[in-house]
DNA sequence: TTCGGTCTGGAATTTTTGTTCTATTCCTGT
DNA sequence: ACAGGAATAGAACAAAAATTCCAGACCGAA
């Protein structure tokens, strides 16, 4: 087995060669292909055997699959995922002409300003690439149909939750921003109707009140769309439609970009599909 | 040596780690260091005995910086500069071939979001070509200087100001968010002293109590930062410092993606200013 | 110039990692 | 239902890697 040179060296070749034998590859290959087609950064960076723990297959199918493809091993496999995010190196040339521009050098806040116009790149980049259309359709349509809807989002989340608010307002959709002032948010809350739907925002650590309130809000017979970081947030399980958003962060602090524009977003889709009847 | 915690977890934080720590480095560290500044993708991708070669250094001193700068071992800080590529922007082929396979075609609220997210990537592309970083550092120096900084922002701004309320209150700067609850501006505002600073946010067009409060702080002899989006904006006259953010929009609704990145990094590099004494 | 401490290079050690091997399982065709 | 062959799991092995260690070089202070 030196026969190397049929396999492909750049990684859009070898993508499609995946895709294209997925088909007649034994089972447990046919595993790695699909794995290997959505997790490419994880078979760039991993081992053998975190991928092979990831995908749920053996250490020994990976090597088995590199060779089903024409490798000598693992590893020459991993080299052609690995180049495709070398080639991103164009993009990063650039950043930095721009820093030295600048001369951002001697300003540590200029540095700290990068670092946050950054994350927010990222957040929105790395949305964009594992976005699910569907969900926000069904979050529109959910939120449309509802008389009043309730926006819940506390701590972090309230700039998010006020926005919707101002924005809501403005384009002439009935909302109530359940805010934490004096501590009314149940009092709010015990309005809420089965014809009404809650918004909820909110991110690792999740406020214990937007849980609460969230909860109060299905069992009133509301439905419930939620914006947060993960399948476990505690939000997540009550929630009719889920829009899942991880934020980049830069020294902890996390971006609030994506979020935003998913909060502009249903506000504008909203008004948009309302007015269309 | 168990202290992983005060190591940055994020690339750009590291960035500015080393090179904030890059002076007082022994001769070889140093060298590691611009190295590590120059070719990050060899850090992500290679070995320690490939990039010692390459940096022309031995394979310890590598493990030594790693140590430095506050990480158990080589592999932790390695994994930060993994990190960075695994969050990367795509180009614009990329870019592209998501479009295609995701079929927003179909999707209205899809072509909604895509347009806020574009706005947003806009907006931040665009304020980092005319990015004035020494008027981020004025503002900075002002805002660390003073005794209370009260936070002035209404309508569009409000979730800017509120955001910088809770990301001060956690990083320990006082702060008062002048909100209008209740019509109380006025009131919370007439308690500003020559020693406090506000901080006032406002886009067109402008909210007339946002450029009523600035201008009371102002006679009240406060220091006035303010973050608006011309020279012509009404609260730039009275400003000691201006932050000019142009944000794009989307169907008349603006982006908030570039004004909350500055917003964060003020009330980062205020507490971070204010921590080095 | 000498002493104290820090820094460095390179080899030794330990850990991790990729790969191979083989008994067992799972198909498929008769 | 069963034989024959391919596929798989899991442990064993070999290779490569990260990390530690220490003798000697270097540098600044006295």
């Amino acid at each position: 087995m030196t026969a190397t040179q049929d396999a492909p060296r750049d990684y859009q070749a070898l993508r499609t060669a995946i895709a294209g034998r997925a088909g007649d590859l034994p089972r447990r290959l046919a595993q790695v292909a699909a794995y290997a087609l959505e997790f490419p950064d994880e078979i760039a960076f991993g081992t053998v055997a975190s991928i092979a723990a990831s995908a749920e297959v053996q250490p020994s199918a990976l090597v088995r699959f590199s060779h089903a493809l024409g490798y000598q091993g693992f590893s020459e496999l991993q080299e052609v995922f690995r180049s495709r995010l070398r080639e991103r190196v164009l993009n990063y040339d650039e950043r930095l002409a721009q820093l030295r521009d600048h001369g951002i050098a001697g300003s540590k806040s200029g540095l700290v300003l990068d670092g946050f116009l950054e994350a927010s790149e990222r957040s929105i980049a790395s949305f964009r690439e594992k976005l699910d259309h569907a969900a926000i359709d069904r979050a529109v349509d959910v939120l449309a149909g509802a008389e009043i809807i309730y926006l819940i989002g506390l701590r972090r989340s309230f700039p998010i939750a006020s926005y919707l608010s101002y924005a809501m307002g403005k384009l002439g959709v009935r909302s109530i921003l359940v805010d934490g002032v004096a501590g009314m948010g149940s009092e709010q809350a015990s309005f809420i109707t089965p014809k009404d739907a809650a918004l909820a925002i909110s991110f690792a650590p999740y406020a214990s009140e937007t849980v609460a309130l969230t909860g109060a809000a299905r069992t009133r017979g509301a439905k419930i769309v939620t914006i947060t970081d993960s399948l476990m947030s505690p939000i997540a399980a009550p929630a009719d439609v889920m829009i899942e958003v991880a934020e980049a962060n830069f020294e902890g602090f996390r971006s609030l970009a994506t979020t935003m524009a998913v909060a502009m977003t249903l506000a504008v889709a909203v008004a948009g599909r309302r007015s269309e009847r």
